[in-house]
DNA sequence: TTTTTCACCGATAGTACTATCGGTGAAATT
DNA sequence: AATTTCACCGATAGTACTATCGGTGAAAAA
């Protein structure tokens, strides 16, 4: 038995981080409607009383729980998006734009699952959590797509690129759900799926806007993009 | 002014359908944790004790619930196949396989939300409503594409046309919320958006199943076409 | 009419949870 | 060593909900 001694403020610290890894363990297997202080604080071994030491109320631990699930997430996606551009992959740029929210929900089931409850639920404190994190999730699709070569010039283009982003979003939540379920075991499979589907609809962007319907503008304003995928949320870590 | 005589058992039977309007309502804008018999019971216009003079408990409630959404929406699922087969449209049978799921969502939005939040909560009495409804959903895109020509011979691809299936569902749901947020009014670029989808994906399933057992071919520029789901396009327009 | 039935009511016991209280002992400070 | 700080404790008041009780009046049956 190691013998660290702790000063009183790690280990109120460490208390706090055990309540924090409760709640989520719980809200995990049981749902929101399982959580309460009396089975959050049994599980992290306090009293019920001493959560409030470290919490204001069960929203505050909410709080901050969803605060660092998704600094977790985006983590886990600036990593993945990372060790992709190391890999070799100049062929498989399209595939790993499916690829690196597929591993990174992956990484982390709890959050996953959580995210996609709270998000059509009125009544969860998480659900601000859930709708940036699936917003961030569209946003870097659509971004990825974008700097494929995809622009959005006019409304309706941009319009069907966040739609597209949107749905692709859905069944990606949708396979890794299916892959953490044991149905999908391969996730090179399911980031496979995810290139066919979008490649069908890209189609559909790239021939409406190469060649419009309605010529009454004939400009092709072909503007560059963004530029950077996205990369410019959070490009923070600098190279 | 209207008096209508009802017998002890109609007026009976309207407040149990009180009862259930309200359950819905309630939840649909608060959340399973914003239902309570009290509620419940308030919103229906009659005393919280009086609730159980019509169920046994809220679970019981919940139970039929679901059972009565789940046959409004096999039926709006039915009654849209039943007048897309009516109507002329042999050109976009592929489209009319997305519009219908779309449309009978979109004709029960409640029902859509509150299916989506339970399916993955662990703590709702509505996960096997939500659960068995997503698998018909999936079973019916499954089956309409088998439908179009796209069989699944191996273990493989029937795994495939699975999980296309189950991505393609998703990402209905997702669009119908949107479009039920107003995000997207137009029905009809959802259902072109999900065709564009699924063509990819399908285009992805053929290949597999026509091509011989290399994989090394690279995509094939020509177009073999065993059911022509794509040809119709949408007014096709070479351009 | 007389009697029975029963949908509904108010009251209430019981349960589960929240949030605050004063007390305690060991760490931290003096 | 003496004092202060504070993370934690048990107890408990307060809140919200569940589920059961006996009572009531009007519909239904006799």
């Amino acid at each position: 038995m190691t013998t660290p001694p702790l000063s009183r403020s790690e280990a109120k610290d460490q208390t706090r981080r055990r309540l924090i890894r409760a709640a989520l363990a719980i809200l995990d297997q049981e749902g929101e409607a399982g959580l309460s202080t009396v089975k959050v604080a049994k599980a992290a071994g306090i009293a019920q009383s001493s959560f409030y030491v470290h919490f204001k109320d069960m929203q505050d631990l909410l709080r901050v729980l969803a605060e660092e699930g998704g600094e977790r997430l985006r983590g886990a996606m600036r990593e993945a998006r990372r060790k992709a551009r190391e890999e070799p992959g100049d062929l498989d740029r399209h595939r790993d734009t499916f690829r690196i929210p597929l591993e990174a929900s992956c990484r982390h089931p709890e959050l996953l699952r959580i995210q996609l409850r709270a998000r059509h639920d009125p009544s969860s404190a998480l659900r601000d959590f859930a709708v940036r994190t699936a917003a961030a999730y569209r946003d870097h699709h659509a971004a990825d797509l974008a700097a494929l070569g995809y622009t959005a010039d006019d409304e309706r283009d941009r319009r069907r690129l966040e739609m597209i982003a949107e749905g692709i979003n859905a069944a990606t939540n949708a396979l890794a759900i299916g892959h953490l379920e044991g149905r999908y075991p391969d996730l090179d499979e399911c980031a496979d799926i995810l290139t066919a589907l979008s490649r069908g609809a890209l189609r559909l962007l790239r021939h409406e806007a190469t060649g419009p319907r309605h010529p009454d503008r004939s400009e092709p304003a072909h503007r560059p993009a963004p530029a950077d995928p996205a990369a410019g949320e959070q490009r923070g870590d600098g190279g």
